[in-house]
RNA sequence: CGGGGCGUAGCUCAGCCUGGUUUAGAGCGCUGCGUUCGGGACGCAGAGGUCGGAGGUUCAAAUCCUCUCGCCCCGACCA
């Protein structure tokens, strides 16, 4: 017997499995520099449908994506202070090129929010040009100190939008939308359930005004900001001076937002919906949704075929994402493991026996569940399966998230049930910046987001026992 | 940047402590041929290494010493 590729037990070590998740899922692979990595074409086509969900979406909300270029001048960053202060520890800088020393250096952009302020200075002078509405789909650099694949690397790949209105009611407003329109994808496409909401000012984007977040839970307990819309307020129009004349004839600084999702969500993915078997992908995501496999004996091969060759193109043709191997020199077994490792969320088998009843085996990768299909009317079978898996792996993440929700009033509280459990906690705070440093030191937890729906207000602080001024989630993150 | 682990075949590693029968090995993978094929098949024959790099010790270094580069995991910092 072959040696099998191996996937240490999420219960055992959950950092081993999930590398030995994306490794054998053949998403990923190391990189020459340190915390870079290499988006295989597995892990680039689910990057690549993230991509198309997203876009759509913004689209649909009146935006156009535009390219700026990945190096700004140091100057820039000097211009927004808190901004500077942020994102200066984690900058690679470029100083040299051909062969010269650099008048002023360069860094390989962590965010765009500078030379965006910068382009949008020279774009806008009267009221009539706003609002702009800009989305990017580019790389970012930033030198973390300890890098994850998918979820914290050197280089990462992300959209950023970038807009600018007249006044601060239209921005909160964009600010808004587009923290739903992540919510809307991230539920629906993504299966994963999470909660929106603000940021405390601690966990503030450097130079927001306000920083509003969704939180996932991953299988083990822990949160991943999976999306963040910002509200500037006039920061970075001060800072770069983004004026326009009003219709009122004064100059008035524009309101701007930025918002942004990355390559982590593949990461969320993979830790917020796999298993022991590998990846599992939602239907909507999934760059394959169907496998076909034809098995039976070598003798009776062609029989198989000759059915198994039309059925695929009928699927196809029917717009499912089927992938169809017939490859000799893999038994059926290993290919049975090889899709489950990769998160292909129907398999569909077909040999000798089936074409005599007119039947397929279709395997559910969410469930395990084996379903005699037949091969009338399989295109709707398909489908509405594709459907149900999509709701049901929704079902379990909620389930999941549910199960691992609790509610604590004290700090002894919150830390017996972040050894004990692991997951989200509900509790208040007072608005002090100490009292969540307290609980950071105490538990490794940090605030997630003050969420908007909050299941229950809680009516003092988890830390101090002041009255709160806000029920917040509670969690440890990557 | 601290702590730990590790660099030997494409991958996972053994060999190192105690230097010399090792002509550097194993399993998987890879190539060829044949047999198999309903949950990770098997036989036979092959290809593949300046033992991460640089110095040093020694008659002799994958093995001992020094330096260096890099990777992974765990902390402090972060999407």
């Amino acid at each position: 017997m072959a040696e099998e590729k191996r996937i240490t037990p999420m219960a055992q070590d959950f950092s081993a499995w999930y590398i030995d998740v994306i490794k054998n899922a053949d998403l990923m692979d190391y990189a020459p520099v340190r915390g870079c990595m290499i988006f295989k074409p597995a892990g680039y086509a689910i990057w690549e449908a993230i991509q198309r969900g997203l876009d759509s979406r913004f689209k649909a909300t009146g935006h156009e994506n535009a390219y700026f270029p990945m190096l700004i001048p140091e100057s820039f960053f000097n211009k927004e202070k808190e901004h500077v202060e942020g994102f200066a520890p984690e900058l690679p800088w470029v100083t040299e090129a051909a062969g010269e020393k650099l008048e002023e250096r360069l860094a390989l952009r962590p965010t765009s929010e500078t030379i965006v302020g910068w382009a949008f200075q020279k774009w806008i002078q009267s009221w009539r040009d706003l609002p702009v509405l800009v989305n990017q789909w580019a790389n970012v650099f930033r030198w973390e100190k300890r890098t994850l694949p998918f979820l914290r690397t050197s280089e990462f790949l992300w959209q950023e939008g970038h807009t600018a209105h007249a006044d601060e009611k239209e921005a909160r407003e964009e600010t808004i939308r587009m923290l739903n329109v992540y919510v809307d994808f991230v539920q629906n496409e993504m299966a994963l359930p999470v909660w929106e909401g603000q940021k405390t000012p601690s966990e503030k984007f450097a130079g927001a005004i306000d920083t509003y977040s969704i939180e996932a839970m991953m299988k083990d307990g822990k949160a991943v900001q999976a999306g963040t819309s910002h509200y500037m307020g006039t920061k970075f129009a001060q800072a770069f001076n983004i004026q326009y004349l009003d219709k009122d004839q004064t100059l008035k600084f524009v309101h701007t937002t930025s918002w942004g999702a990355s390559t982590r969500l593949i990461g969320c993915l993979v830790m917020a919906h796999g298993d022991d078997k590998g990846l599992r992908l939602p239907p909507k995501i999934a760059p394959v949704q169907l496998v076909m496999i034809p098995v039976g004996p070598a003798k009776l091969r062609e029989k198989v075929l000759a059915r198994f060759d039309p059925l695929f193109q009928q699927i196809k043709a029917a717009g499912i994402r089927v992938k169809a191997d017939a490859r000799e020199e893999y038994s059926p077994g290993w290919k049975y493991n090889e899709y489950e490792l990769r998160g292909v969320p129907l398999r569909l088998e077909i040999g000798p026996r089936d074409i005599d009843n007119n039947v397929v085996i279709i395997v559910r990768r969410d469930t395990g569940e084996k379903i005699t299909a037949s091969q009338d009317g399989l295109i709707d079978i398909i489908n509405n399966l594709l459907t149900d898996i999509q709701q049901n792996m929704y079902n379990q993440a909620l389930q999941f998230r549910q199960d691992h929700s609790f509610e604590a009033t004290t700090l002894a509280e919150l830390t017996d049930i972040l050894d004990k459990q692991f997951g989200f906690v509900l509790g208040g705070w007072c608005g002090s910046g100490a009292c969540e440093e307290e609980v950071k030191k105490a538990t490794k937890a940090t605030a997630r987001n003050k969420p908007f729906g909050a299941p229950k207000q809680m009516p003092t602080c988890i830390t101090c026992g002041q009255p709160s001024v806000a029920t917040v989630w509670y969690a440890r993150g990557y």
